[in-house]
DNA sequence: TCTGGGGTCCTAGGACCC
DNA sequence: TCTGGGGTCCTAGGACCC
């Protein structure tokens, strides 16, 4: 007897948003529903929307203006992350009475292994029972994919949506999988698929065809990848535990208009770093980079980031160390974006651990907030850095007596 | 009347070391 | 009397996804 292949699931929440919300007030089903931030703070772009709204031409990231050009009767919300979150939880929890392989990959949607639980069994009967459980105690819909790994799962539960289940067999690949363009592959964006076509390629089945060397010299490791998923081939396991090696942590703001106050960016670095503390300290960890992004007017965007020799959580010191980059980088003119992110993680029982190996004396000279500082200088070397180095020096001795805002602000005027 | 915010992974070039 | 080659670290940016 031969043994049977994985059965892999992909659970794909259908316009979550939308749909917690409708969950939440039943008013709102069946109506072109729109999630969108507050255009008066041009945030106004479409983060989900109900399938109502889909049929008027309503879509994800379009600007709200023009989403109500589609769609003059479309209700419109602000986002209720809380909500959302709290919606994912008992989603997932659900899952894993099902089975303790479940990997989520974003807030609405996971991978689940079903192989052990099912043994020689069917999977339909109990995929069904899923999905009906999902939508009778959460009133949330979703689609199912099933597929022998993760690649034709997250394929399949995109085939039929809202609320299908599609069972996509190796051997349905060529007549389902291959006539499809390359662009609805995961993974194949706007730009891959435009390189693509540059060798005559355009859909799955020419992908799955392709020349070996000519895809790597046009997309690199990523060719070999892309032409293996575009064969069925897919190893990757289901991970529980990938949620757990978070590698960055980040907040980004889009100002309401474009600001050139220096001692007003800064407070904006300063809000934006304590939201960045709290979730480092929240999941007990440290970060060694931190890296600032800057949106200018034109909207052309920079990232500026630096590795210190210790890693760091406190606001004080993300706050000093993203001050520093971004005044070294500013060139004075209006911002429209500032976001400050966390990367190189580590959890902190491992940090401290870590510090031990070091000299102990050595360390204990320096204030860490001085010693990252240094890193800085040294990076960067003087000259107009030095003006911004020492601003953070003055200001995170003051902060250390009155509200560290108040005294950015005097020192910055 | 435009175009959010949260992430991951990959590449490329320079510095530096052996 | 002319400049190897591999490896690693760091930084910046791009592509993609939800």
């Amino acid at each position: 007897m031969t043994k049977r292949g994985r059965v892999i699931l992909h659970v794909d929440m259908n316009s979550f948003y939308a749909s917690v919300e409708a969950a939440h007030d039943p008013s709102l089903k069946g109506k072109p529903l729109a999630i969108a931030g507050n255009p008066q703070e041009r945030k106004g772009i479409v983060v989900t929307c109900s399938y109502e709204a889909r049929a008027f031409g309503v879509k994800t990231t379009m600007p709200l203006w023009e989403a109500k050009k589609c769609c003059p009767q479309l209700i419109v919300m602000r986002p209720n992350f809380d909500r959302y979150r709290q919606a994912s939880k008992a989603m997932f929890e659900l899952l894993r009475s099902f089975t303790p392989h479940v990997e989520p990959v974003s807030i609405d949607e996971g991978y689940m292994d079903l192989t052990e639980i099912l043994g020689e069994t069917s999977p339909i009967e109990l995929i069904q029972k899923i999905q009906d459980q999902i939508l009778r105690e959460l009133d949330l819909p979703c689609s199912i994919g099933v597929a022998p790994n993760k690649f034709l799962a997250k394929m399949a539960s995109d085939m039929k949506k809202p609320r299908g289940i599609t069972i996509l067999r190796k051997r349905d690949i060529p007549a389902i999988m291959w006539p499809m363009p390359a662009q609805a592959m995961h993974g194949v964006g706007k730009k891959t698929a435009k390189k693509l076509e540059t060798i005559g390629i355009t859909t799955i089945s020419e992908l799955a065809h392709g020349e070996d060397l000519q895809l790597k010299a046009l997309l690199g490791i990523n060719g070999k990848r892309l032409k293996d998923r575009a064969n069925g081939i897919d190893d990757r396991k289901v991970d529980p535990d990938s949620i757990y090696d978070l590698k960055s942590v980040g907040h980004s703001t889009t100002l309401p208009s474009d600001v050139t106050n220096q001692s007003e960016l800064i407070g904006i670095l300063h809000k934006l770093s304590e939201k960045v503390s709290l979730r480092l300290k929240a999941k007990s960890m440290l970060g060694y980079g931190v890296s600032v992004m800057i949106r200018f007017k034109d909207r052309k965007t920079i990232t500026r980031s630096i590795m210190l020799k210790s890693p760091i959580a406190s606001i004080d010191e993300l706050h000093s160390v993203a001050k520093s980059l971004f005044l070294t980088h500013w060139d004075g003119t209006p911002i429209r974006l500032l976001g400050v992110t966390s990367q190189e993680l580590i959890e902190r029982n491992q940090a401290v651990k870590q510090l031990d190996l070091f000299n102990y004396e050595e360390d204990a000279k320096h204030e860490p907030i001085d010693r990252l500082l240094e890193d800085i200088e040294k990076r960067y070397g003087s000259g107009k850095l030095k003006r911004g180095i020492q601003m953070n020096r003055k200001s995170h001795k003051s902060s250390a007596q009155t509200s560290f805002s108040k005294e950015f602000l005097q020192d910055h005027e």
